[in-house]
DNA sequence: AGTTGACTTGAACCCTTGTTCAAGTTTGAC
DNA sequence: GTCAAACTTGAACAAGGGTTCAAGTCAACT
């Protein structure tokens, strides 16, 4: 039989795998990148605290609400070392998330509401027209702007 | 001097570039993706009629809203041949692009929600969190689901 | 005709979030 | 001690949206 190691206070990057839900792969690039650690056995096999559980389970939550992964690793950067996330730590992490979220609904709603406005005035101008040139990008050294439409 | 047509009625890549603010290596990008089209001269070089640049604009205005460059392609196709988008099609555009704006906000409404309520719960269940574990790709045939708290 | 800036190409590279593969090693149950 | 399952690594690939580079060609002005 395969080694299943049975009340071991550790589990094996498979067990993790299988309790978690994310594919062994995902949590060796996970580590790769610093979000979850592990010890090494004397033959270089991981073995992760139970900790990291929540740890994966807080990656999950907050990458399935468009975090990415470099954000949610300076967040969980902030734990005590190799610490589950404490209610406080999530309460924190959640005010970011959810301004976040918040910020982002806000962008989609100006330009939607941007776009209804640009289709009433058919402008599309490179220079005037904020969804088309939103970070200002253009010097602004040209003649004048001009129509999308013939019309 | 560098080549810099007077009054023709085709530009240059170059000329399409600083007009749109789009870099040519973008807009030959574009190319190779059938966004735009081209007329080559003798020399192989490209030559844009001018209803390209109000094409750019529609492209570049989508992209920012996050269509992606392939549905904004199969969109520009649907223009006859080398014209620019006319009102009509850019208020059939408009549709869709809104449809899909208000279908994002809606789903980040839900996440934002669905999050608070998590952070009142404190659960993040691999199995029963809808935030950790959305398409419910987990087979479910483990024990219980636990909590992220020790609290 | 010469100069020089603008143009051409394909390939390689960037970021993100991983997956898949091959080849070799460890672990643990029997 | 044996055996198979589980583990290890690095590299290559994916998609999306491009950028940068090298090496060479073209176009326009004088």
């Amino acid at each position: 039989m395969a080694p299943v190691p049975a009340q071991a206070t550790e589990i094996t990057i498979g067990e993790l795998s299988e309790r978690s839900g994310v594919p062994a792969s995902a949590l060796r690039f996970y580590e790769r990148k610093g979000l979850i650690r592990s010890r090494r056995t004397a033959g270089n096999q991981r073995r992760y605290r139970r900790e990291v559980l929540r740890q994966v389970a807080f990656i999950r939550a907050s990458h399935h609400l468009g975090i990415p992964l470099s954000v949610i690793g300076d967040a969980l950067a902030k734990l005590p070392e190799g610490q589950a996330p404490t209610r406080e730590f999530w309460a924190r992490a959640s005010e970011c998330w959810s301004a976040e979220l918040n910020a982002r609904i806000k962008r989609l709603e100006n330009m939607r509401d941007r776009f209804t406005e640009c289709i009433g005035c058919g402008c599309l101008s490179f220079e005037q027209c904020g969804l088309v040139n939103p970070g200002d990008q253009l010097g602004g050294k040209r003649s004048g702007p001009y129509r999308l439409f013939d019309a």
